[in-house]
DNA sequence: CTTGTCTATGCAACGAGTTGCATAGCAGGA
DNA sequence: TCCTGCTATGCAACTCGTTGCATAGACAAG
């Protein structure tokens, strides 16, 4: 399991309440590591009751209380130690690519509209990546600007970008095909 | 869930066991949609309950009997059913992004080898689907030779091949970013 | 002739992820 | 005033996915 581990990283790079981390992992983390709520509260309790996170009652004004979490020295341990196994290769889950090589059983044409559909998407996603780098890593800096962590931010972001153009020029790939294969009958 | 519909697609494309599926999900639609044997065998069975598949025992020599699954035709409808369905734009799970911006908490040069190692499985991978692509889909034919399915595999392939060398340079990046920060100490 | 490997199928238990629902304070608009 | 919407947290039930284990026939190597 790494959500918890995704939980430590987001609470080091900055404290929150559970309803915070759901929205962080709604954006930036959340496009490397999707979570809800209901999964974020169950394991933030589970890591307060093993003493990784501690919990602060804070008062907010013209809105409900929250708990704000942030990380103790066992659950920084319990992050180095994840850090330093070695983890498999991931397992991908793509389920276009299960539904275009289904269209060959089916009407290839009927696929089109969906991937355009996807193909907005990630055209949407890749502006939101670049408008985050513009906001964040642009500007005079001379290389050694940056401290290391937000190098790492930056690199990471950086390959969310290639990710996104990647998938944009394969699903160009794909509606040519399937508008070949449309006009071949 | 779409399990059911990744088997389905792969008894259309070729009937086969359960064993023989799980085969297959170890290579080609594995690539885009990871399975284990028992899940596989479990919604087998479902699936032969619900009528969408049968089955078929073939004695074989020199090993065990097998059953042999075919697509019924309300498999064939709940598989249409399917692909006229939107499908939301996946969810990632990157493992590998969450343990680069956790470096920051740790010493990011102890990363180095492990981004190594996922770099030479990617590289693996990528030298697979080539082998893959030559083999199927190269030779003197004229587009229009192939029949849609063909098609429809080759552009899915395509798009393993472009995942795979993003990634294997991102993964360059990643390692630069990791030697520059380790050098800066 | 025993041990290991490959084909082939499956159970049981557990852990992770999803979905639906519930509560509650506060703000702003109809 | 009531309704909607946002912040904030949580329970319960269910489905999906993973892991460990078990069985069994056939073959090849030692």
């Amino acid at each position: 399991m790494a959500l918890e581990h995704a939980i430590l990283v987001s609470l080091l790079e900055k404290p929150g309440s559970g309803y915070e981390l759901a929205r962080r992992f709604d954006r930036s983390i959340g496009y490397f590591w999707a979570a809800t709520h209901q999964q974020i509260y169950r394991v933030l309790k589970r890591m307060e009751g093993d003493g990784w996170i501690g919990a602060r009652e804070v008062a907010q004004q013209a809105r409900p209380d929250k708990k704000e979490y942030s990380v103790a020295a066992p659950g920084r341990d319990a992050l180095a130690r994840w850090l330093h196994e070695p983890i498999e290769p991931e397992s991908v889950r793509h389920e276009l690519a299960v539904k275009i090589r289904g269209a060959a059983f089916d009407d290839p044409a009927a696929l089109i509209r969906e991937v355009e559909r996807h193909r907005q998407a990630h055209a949407d996603r890749l502006a939101h990546y670049l408008a985050g780098e513009r906001r964040d890593f642009t500007g005079p800096e001379a290389p050694g600007t940056l401290d290391a962590g937000q190098e790492l931010q930056h690199v990471v972001l950086r390959g969310g970008i290639a990710y996104e153009r990647m998938t944009l020029d394969w699903l160009d790939d794909v509606l040519a095909t399937l508008h070949r294969i449309a006009a071949e009958r």
